[in-house]
DNA sequence: TCCATTGACGTTTTT
DNA sequence: CGTCAATGGA
C-alpha cells in the first residue's frame, strides 16, 4: 500500500514523530506547529504501516470537540470508519468503561452524571442539612474541595491531618455528599475518572482485559491532564502499551483545575525509553509574532524548552496602544476592526482576547454602536440552561427515580403545593433512614408523616412520574421529551415570567424535543449497551452543547485567553494588559507558579495571532466602581521593544491626552505632562483634589480634577494655576 | 407565592 | 459598577 502520502507533507521532525517505531513518545508540539496534523497521521499511520487494529487504538482528547475533529480527519484520511476507534474525551471514555463493567465498577445499572450545577446544589442542600452556616461553608468552596481531592485520586478516608478542623469539615462533607451519590447513583464528572481508576485498580482482570487490547494510546494536550488522568494511562499502558502523547508545556494554563504540567516531565521519568521529539516550525503566525512570544516565554523557567520559529515573513511590527481608560480601549479596538473591515477583509479574522469575561461588556458596546457584528464565546450553553436541565430532571427521574438532584429541581416545579415544609419532612426522613429522596417520600406517605393535603401533592407527583414512565416506556425519544414537558406541565411555571423570557424558555423547549428527536444513538454507547435514553442523557451532560445555535456569519470573535487556546486569526487584539489584571493580581499575590501560568496564557493569547497581533491596555479602568491608575502589564516589557510599535492617537483628536508612561525599552516621546495621573494638586480657589484626566494639546491642555471640596472640573491648564502638592 | 429590594462579591472553565 | 442570589414584605 502507498503510504506516501502520510509523509510527504510534513516537515522532518513531524515525519520523525508519526513514524516512530518501538516505545513511548513524547512529542512537545509547539502552537501553531502541526500537531493535530501530526495526532492524525500518527493514527493513520499505526493503522496503515503497522497493521495496528482499529480496536488497539485508545485516542484521548479534552474536549469533545477536539474528539470529534479528530475522529473526522481521520476518517478523511484513512478512507475507513473509524466506528472500531476509541477516540474520546478522558470522561468519555471513562463513563464508557463505566457503563460497560457498572458492576464491578459498583455503581447501579441507571447510574447518571451530575453536571458541576447538580453538584453545587447538592452540597448546599447537604451543608444546609448539616446545620452548617453557609457563609463560613460556602458551597462552592465545598465542591472545589471534592474535586480536587477526587482528581488527586483521593477518598475521604485518604486525606490526612483530621486534626485541622477547615479540612477535616470538608471531609466530613466530602463522605456525606459521597454517601447521598451512591445511594442514588449520581457520579460527578470527577467521580468518573476516580472510579475508571479504581475499577482497573480493583479488578485485574478487567484491566488486563483492556491492557492486551489496547495496545496503542494517543493522548492530546498532555499538558491539561491531572493526576488521575496521569495515573490512569500509567496503568492502562503496563509494561507493553505504547503511549504517543502530544502536548506543550508552554500552553499549560488550566494548573488552577488540577493540571500537571510536571507529568510532560515525569513522562519521561516514568516511561522507559521515551523518545522526545520537538515541534518548533510555526505555519501560523510572522516572524515578528513568533520572536515576542519567545521572548515572552523565556523569562519563565523550568521549561522543557522550545524555540518557534517561521520560514515566512517577518511581518508587520505588534502595535502597542495606551489608551487613557477602558471606554478608549474599547473604541480604538472597535475603530480598527471597522477600518480592517473596510479595507475588504472579514470580521470573523478578528479576535479580541481578554483576561477576565466582565471585560467584554464595553467591547459589545461600541461594536454594537457600529453595528459590527460580533460573536461571545462561552456563556450559557445549551444543555445548561433552566428550562433544558428542568425538563432533563424529568426524564431522569422517570430512568432512576433514585436521582435526588433530579427529584429536589422538580417536585415543584411547576408549584404544585408541595412547599419547603413537606419538602423539609422527606429529607428528615430520607436522612434518619438512609433512603433517596424518593424512597423516603413513599415511606412518608405510607407513614402518615405528611398532613393530609400534602400527602395528596406529593403522592400525585410521584404518580405523574410513575404515570409517565409506564406509559410511555415504548415511545421515542422525542415523544417522550415532549410527553414529559406536556404531562407535568412544566411551562406554566415559566409562563409567569416576563413574557420575552418565557418565549426563550418555550423555545428551548421546542429545541430540546427537536434534539431528542434527531438523537441518533453514538454507535459506541450502543456496543456499551446502553439504552437511547440513557445515552441522550449521558450526551447531555457529558456534551453541554454549544452556546448559541449556530449562527456562524462573519463575527467579530470575543473571547477570554483560555477559551482562545487553540484557536487562530489573522488579527488579534490583546487587551487589558496591565498589572493586576494581566497578570492578575490574585496570580501575582499566590505562589506556586500562578505567574508562570499568567505568563503562559500571554505565551498562548500572542501565538493565536497570524498577521498582526495588538496589544492595548488602559491606564485608568474601572473596576469594581473604583478608578484604578495602571502600570501596563510587565509582560510587555518582556517582549523587544524593536518588535513593538506605540500607536499614538492623532494629533488634535478629541480624545484625551496621555501622559508618558514608562513602558521598559519603548522610546515614548510623547510631550512630557506637567502632572501625572493621579497626582495630588492644589488650586487657588477650588483647593486640594486629584488629577483624572488631560486632554488636547499645546496651550489648549485641559485638565480634569476632581477636588475634595468642589468636585470634579476641567480646567484650562493654562490659566489654572495648579500647583503640585 | 411572588416580586422587589438589598447585600455580597468580583479570574480563568471543561467535563 | 454590575451581577446574582437571598431575603422579606404584600
Amino acid at each position: 500500500m502507498d503510504v506516501s502520502h502520510l509523509l510527504d507533507e510534513l516537515n522532518e521532525a513531524q515525519r520523525e514523530a508519526v513514524s516512530a517505531e518501538n516505545g513511548h513518545v513524547l512529542v512537545l508540539a509547539g502552537a501553531g506547529s502541526g500537531k493535530t496534523r501530526v495526532l492524525i497521521h500518527r493514527l493513520a499511520w499505526l493503522i496503515q504501516v503497522n497493521h495496528v487494529s482499529p480496536l488497539g487504538i485508545l485516542a484521548v482528547t479534552f474536549t469533545n470537540k477536539a474528539a470529534g475533529e479528530m475522529r473526522e480527519r481521520a476518517g478523511n484520511l484513512l478512507q475507513v470508519s473509524t466506528r472500531p476507534l476509541w477516540i474520546g474525551t478522558f470522561h468519555g471514555i471513562a463513563h464508557r468503561l463505566l457503563r460497560m463493567h457498572f458492576k464491578e465498577a459498583g455503581l447501579p445499572e441507571a447510574f447518571q452524571i451530575l453536571d458541576s450545577e447538580d453538584q453545587q446544589r447538592l452540597l448546599r442542600r447537604i451543608i444546609r442539612d448539616e446545620g452548617m452556616d453557609e457563609a463560613h461553608w460556602p458551597a462552592r468552596q465545598a465542591q472545589w474541595f471534592i474535586n480536587a481531592r477526587k482528581d488527586e485520586g483521593e477518598r475521604p478516608e485518604h486525606i490526612e491531618h483530621l486534626d485541622h478542623p477547615v479540612t477535616s469539615t470538608w471531609v466530613h462533607i466530602y463522605k456525606i455528599y459521597q454517601d447521598y451519590c451512591n445511594r442514588g447513583g449520581l457520579v460527578d464528572f470527577a467521580e468518573l475518572l476516580l472510579r475508571a481508576h479504581e475499577l482497573w485498580l480493583e479488578q485485574p482482570a478487567v484491566l488486563d482485559h483492556y491492557r492486551k487490547r489496547l495496545q496503542h494510546l494517543l493522548i492530546d494536550e498532555f499538558q491539561d491532564t491531572n493526576a488521575i488522568q496521569y495515573a490512569w494511562i500509567r496503568m492502562l499502558a503496563g509494561n507493553t502499551g505504547r503511549v504517543f502523547v502530544v502536548g506543550d508545556d508552554d500552553q499549560s494554563i488550566y494548573g488552577w483545575r488540577g493540571a500537571k504540567v510536571e507529568n510532560v516531565q515525569h513522562f519521561q521519568r516514568d516511561f522507559p525509553d521515551v523518545r522526545t521529539i520537538r515541534l518548533e516550525q510555526n505555519y501560523r503566525s510572522t516572524g515578528t509574532i513568533l520572536d515576542a512570544a519567545n521572548a515572552l516565554i523565556r523569562h519563565n523557567t523550568s521549561r522543557m524548552g522550545k524555540n518557534l520559529w517561521t520560514a515566512g515573513e517577518k511581518g508587520q511590527p505588534i502595535s502597542l496602544y495606551a489608551a487613557f481608560n477602558e471606554q478608549d480601549e474599547a473604541r480604538y479596538v472597535v475603530d480598527r476592526i471597522e477600518q480592517w473591515i473596510d479595507s475588504g477583509r472579514r470580521a470573523d479574522d478578528c479576535a479580541i482576547l481578554y483576561r477576565t469575561t466582565a471585560q467584554s461588556r464595553l467591547f459589545e458596546e461600541y461594536l454594537l454602536r457600529k453595528n459590527i457584528p460580533y460573536r461571545v464565546y462561552g456563556g450559557q450553553r445549551f444543555f445548561e440552561r433552566t428550562e433544558v436541565k428542568d425538563a432533563l430532571a424529568y426524564l431522569r427521574l422517570l430512568h432512576n427515580p433514585n436521582d435526588d438532584a433530579a427529584m429536589e429541581r422538580v417536585i415543584n416545579k411547576p408549584t404544585r403545593a408541595i412547599g419547603q415544609k413537606t419538602v423539609s419532612l422527606i429529607r428528615l426522613q430520607a436522612r434518619e433512614s438512609g433512603l433517596t429522596l424518593w424512597q423516603a417520600a413513599r415511606e412518608c406517605i405510607e407513614q402518615g408523616v405528611f398532613a393530609t393535603r400534602a400527602g395528596t401533592a406529593v403522592k400525585a407527583f410521584m404518580d405523574l412520574v410513575v404515570g409517565i414512565r409506564e406509559r410511555m416506556s415504548d415511545w421515542t425519544l422525542g415523544n417522550q421529551m415532549q410527553g414529559v414537558i406536556d404531562e407535568s406541565q412544566l411551562t406554566t411555571h415559566y409562563e409567569k415570567e416576563p413574557p420575552e423570557r418565557t418565549e426563550t424558555r418555550l423555545e428551548n423547549l421546542r429545541e430540546l424535543v427537536n434534539a431528542a428527536d434527531a438523537f441518533a444513538m453514538p454507535a459506541e454507547d450502543a456496543d456499551a449497551g446502553l439504552t437511547e435514553l440513557q445515552s441522550f442523557l449521558s450526551h447531555a451532560a457529558l456534551e453541554a452543547g454549544d452556546t448559541q445555535a449556530e449562527n456562524w456569519e462573519d463575527c467579530v470573535q470575543m473571547m477570554t485567553l483560555h477559551s482562545a487556546k487553540g484557536l487562530e486569526f489573522p488579527l488579534v487584539f490583546l487587551v487589558g494588559m496591565e498589572d493586576g489584571l494581566f497578570p492578575h493580581q490574585r496570580s501575582v499575590e499566590e505562589a506556586g507558579g500562578r505567574l508562570e501560568e499568567e505568563r503562559r496564557l500571554a505565551y498562548v493569547g500572542m501565538t493565536r495571532a497570524r498577521e498582526m497581533l495588538c496589544l492595548c491596555y488602559a491606564e485608568v479602568r474601572r473596576m469594581h466602581g473604583q478608578e484604578n491608575y495602571c502600570r501596563p502589564s510587565r509582560f510587555i516589557d518582556e517582549m523587544p521593544a524593536e518588535l513593538i510599535e506605540e500607536v499614538r492617537p492623532s494629533i488634535g483628536a478629541s480624545r484625551p491626552y496621555r501622559p508618558a508612561r514608562p513602558t521598559g525599552g519603548l522610546s515614548m516621546e510623547s510631550p512630557s505632562a506637567p502632572f501625572k495621573l493621579g497626582q495630588h494638586v492644589i488650586h487657588p480657589k477650588f483647593g486640594e483634589g486629584t488629577v483624572l484626566a488631560f486632554e488636547g494639546s499645546g496651550d489648549n491642555v485641559r485638565v480634569h480634577v476632581n477636588f475634595l471640596d468642589a468636585g470634579a472640573k476641567w480646567l484650562v491648564l493654562a490659566y489654572a494655576n495648579l500647583q503640585a502638592l
